[in-house]
DNA sequence: ATTCGAAATGTTATACTATATCAAGTCATC
DNA sequence: GATGACTTGATATAGTATAACATTTCGAAT
């Protein structure tokens, strides 16, 4: 696996790719990638960084698509629910997934300078400041946070 | 450093604990901590949960305090920079440090069942994995987003 | 003790993000 | 071609956060 988001890459191909992988998840899992979410993630793949839902909303409503926002949020909902794409908390921001098909998780390193987002990712073994250490990233600040269930409430549901 | 958030702990002294912590701080670093910072950073240490920014603001504003969105987001920003509270991303919520005065990176494990979040620590050095094993936390989904300057932002800016 | 500048607060308005709800259409299957 | 599950259309509203500018407070230096 390999780290994306700085330096060069072959964009063509990264959003062909992420476009194959989605709907070879697709038809493999019986999901439907409908019109609407198919362009959704093509506007992720192609622009290539952190977008709004609004800014995706307002390049849908260009193409013709509705102008509501439920139209882009329900896309999204889908794309993130299946791995096609990722929430960044930090800037409400939505990005293409860039390991599509992997089961992963996400690493975002987020630029202050010019608000690119990389995707790597760290297993549970692989700590975040290795990641970091091995493509230059100088972390300033971090966000961990593990959603989940605690001692408690998994001892409750059983 | 221990592991706050799930089971029984001496709460007034938590309180108490707190407040005194960021007095010293405070002290220390010629900060002020106003009738509204010092307000909300006793709400969030009394609540002991995340909290809404606009959760608070009600309770201030039944106080007697304005009743204007800046009043709350302005102490949250004060306590927040200075390392008094944490904001919960996931939940767009607000909770105090569980470790006052510590220079840590915060890791919260967010229950789903109770939705309490505790604030436990990770270093560089220890993997969120071994962090949540050690409290009998069943992780599902994680989210890390790390914060700073890419090697291009960062050559750019010397 | 006065003045001066920086910091904090008051106040109004608005921007940005996201979801609830219910009606109507689409699709695969029986 | 009827059924049921899923998807979309459309309206409304909820929830989160900041901009901008006037006013006050505080502390330090005169």
């Amino acid at each position: 696996m390999q780290t994306v988001g700085f330096g060069q890459h072959d964009h063509s191909a990264c959003v062909g790719g992420g476009m194959k992988a989605a709907e070879d998840v697709c038809a493999a899992q019986g999901l439907r990638l409908t019109k609407g979410r198919r362009r959704v993630l093509e506007i992720l793949l192609q622009e290539h960084r952190a977008m709004g839902a609004y800014d995706i909303l307002g390049l849908l409503s260009d193409e013709g698509f509705a102008s509501q926002p439920p139209v882009v949020y329900r896309a999204l909902d889908f794309l993130v629910a299946n791995g096609f794409a990722h929430k960044i908390q930090k800037l409400n921001a939505y990005i293409a997934c860039a390991h599509p098909g992997d089961s992963h998780t996400p690493v975002f390193l987020i630029c202050r300078g010019c608000e690119t987002v990389a995707e790597t990712a760290a297993s549970l073994k692989t700590t975040l400041g290795e990641v970091a250490d091995k493509i230059g990233f100088k972390i300033e600040t971090t966000i961990v946070e593990a959603e989940g269930m605690c001692p408690t409430c998994a001892a409750a549901a059983t």
